[in-house]
DNA sequence: ACTCTGTATCGTTAAATCTCGATATAGCGA
DNA sequence: TCGCTATATCGAGATTTAACGATACAGAGT
């Protein structure tokens, strides 16, 4: 949990969004072929308008600031919360500031 | 209150470490002719080692976001924690995240 | 082996950020 | 008014970031 990785990683509001949206993913990811508990799958973050390769590098950012883990399924990388990462940061960060 | 604006200003380290000095001024800036709960003299920060132009950048980025208040007292600029904004925005941000 | 789909990576361009020294501005005191 | 101190702003260079299209890679199915 690096407090200045997680905190260059959430200064850029679609990444904010995207962490937002995978709270409720049911709410805001609707057609998955494969059960969204499984994690979005990354395509989906598209609909934010951006392309293919700009999405990979949000979700690559966020990945390595630990906010959320990957799963390969067959051809598909699905995405979730890291949780336990979050909730460390959010800890550490109310006690910095 | 922007979000946005707050954790693009918290995405710099050094600007993270001026909130949390700030917090405790009397343990971080010793010798100051006007009393420390008036706010932190400008030039204080400087211990940091960068330059003058560029601590008065950061301050101002800090400033601009609502996370510290200055206040002019002759030739000097105090600055102190802005409390009620950056409780807002902790609240705001565990909410989100 | 070939193709299709999903994702990552590359190369590039534009814009933003960080840092500095130099300069400008503002207020104090002689 | 002049000089001194504190701070802000300017201009420049270096680095980082964001975005895109194109391309590479990986897995599934034919």
């Amino acid at each position: 949990m690096d407090r200045d990785d997680i905190l260059k990683a959430l200064s850029h509001p679609m990444r904010v969004e995207i962490l937002s949206w995978l709270k409720e993913p049911e709410a805001h990811f609707k057609s998955q072929e494969h059960p969204l508990d499984m994690g979005v799958c990354a395509s989906q973050f598209e609909r934010c308008g951006l392309s293919q390769s700009t999405v990979s590098a949000h979700l690559a950012t966020l990945q390595r600031a630990g906010l959320v883990t990957t799963r390969r399924v067959g051809q598909w990388i699905f995405y979730k919360r890291n949780e336990e990462t979050i909730r460390a940061f959010l800890k550490d960060i109310g006690e910095t500031l």
